[in-house]
DNA sequence: GCAAATTAATGATTTATTCAAG
DNA sequence: CTTGAATAAATCATTAATTTGC
């Protein structure tokens, strides 16, 4: 068998090292330029060429994401947990006190869980991780006109607090005008628009009936369309 | 110029990630409670309203519909040429058995496909062994990023440094261009990657490979091609 | 200790997705 | 709406670590 020529690139550890440093030093995805100086400097190395430099970077970028999105996965997983283990403590004791048969559609125990929760501002985007891509789509022009009409016939309905109905109406909403809209981010898109649409959603309110069992998939605004 | 302000609800990265492992998970139509939830947490990471993620749901599910109908299609399709295919073989084989002279009235209308064609599938991955090009690999992702980069030179630094193997490589990528893969049965192919196709005409010949080295479980009828 | 057997890491390829230009 | 460029995700395949039975 001869040298048994590696069918692949094995990095020396000063290659590697080297590698991570520029990796950590912000370099995520080199070009094609950069990519031929760091293959010329690791070739004192070892060898190596272009596509090996080009390969781990994919990968090492790659490699990152997934455990990054794994932790706070799990992350979530455990604060959903949490929040639901509190919600239902919460509503044992409201019904205790008030011994209630059948809890009524509106009220909002989590109410306070959440508004103490939100408030955070954006914190460490930089820190994680370096982001490639903003991604943002924009909200059907239709869809948000529809939206803005739905509201002014119905005055006095929405007027105050649960988005329990809002929800419903809305998904029924999008489910008749399933068109897709047209990604295409423009950030200095109509400004004048989103106040209307803002007043829509009372978001200091939570509707919800106590269900909030886990997730399932089906037409849940079976019940209570209730409203108001 | 403040740079705030966007009229529209921008997801962070870690937001995302959240968000599809969720929706992987299992919620599709989170409920006003779930939104809250959803919405409270991911408020650590950016600014998000109940709004954004409702919405985003909404159009995740629908995209995902879609994506699927397209699948689904696409599949039926080729489940239907291949039925067509077993008909026209099996005719053939009749016609074979019975020594008919007389030409069979319709030709088939695939034989344009290369899926007729195709007695001897090159299996271009894997060891290749060409003794010609010294290194080859088939012009990938990372060759048109390369030969598109160097049309137009990344600005700062300037690419002065360095032929190395990079001259090597643009000759390679030269020739591949040049004289594309030899086989040639058909350029609409592309796809004939024969590990993952099901082999209506079996290769019989191909499939073994010495291999004896570091057994994986893994099917392996991948790889090396080993001529017939 | 030490190989064979298993498992974990990671290099290399392929496939799917996203954005935007035509 | 279609298409191309870019690239992220998923997958394959090989090498290194490690476990295991002797």
């Amino acid at each position: 068998m001869s040298p048994a020529a590696s069918s692949r690139w094995c990095p020396t550890p000063e290659q590697l090292m080297i590698l991570e440093e520029m990796y950590r030093g912000g370099i995520k995805t080199p070009n094609a330029t950069q990519i031929q100086q760091i293959t010329a400097h690791l070739s004192c190395y070892g060898k190596i060429e272009g596509k090996n430099v080009f390969y781990w970077f994919q990968n090492h970028k790659a490699r990152d994401r997934q455990k990054l999105r794994r932790k706070l996965a799990k992350q979530f997983q455990q604060q959903q947990l949490q929040q639901q283990q509190m919600l239902f403590q919460q509503q044992n004791f409201h019904n205790l006190l008030h011994r209630v048969e059948s809890p009524p559609p509106y009220s909002s125990p989590l109410r306070h869980l959440s508004l103490s929760t939100s408030p955070t501002i954006f914190p460490q985007r930089g820190v994680l991780e370096d982001v490639s891509s903003p991604y943002t789509w924009k909200m059907d022009h239709y869809k948000e006109r529809m939206i803005n009409e739905m509201e002014r016939p119905t005055p006095g309905t929405a007027g105050s607090s649960y988005g329990g109905d809002w929800m419903m109406m809305m998904s029924m909403m999008m489910d008749m005008a399933s068109s897709t809209s047209t990604p295409i981010c423009n950030p200095y898109d109509e400004n004048d628009r989103s106040p209307k649409t803002l007043q829509l959603f009372p978001i200091t309110s939570t509707g919800l009936k106590d269900e909030s069992t886990s997730s399932k998939t089906a037409t849940d605004f079976s019940s209570s369309s209730s409203t108001i």
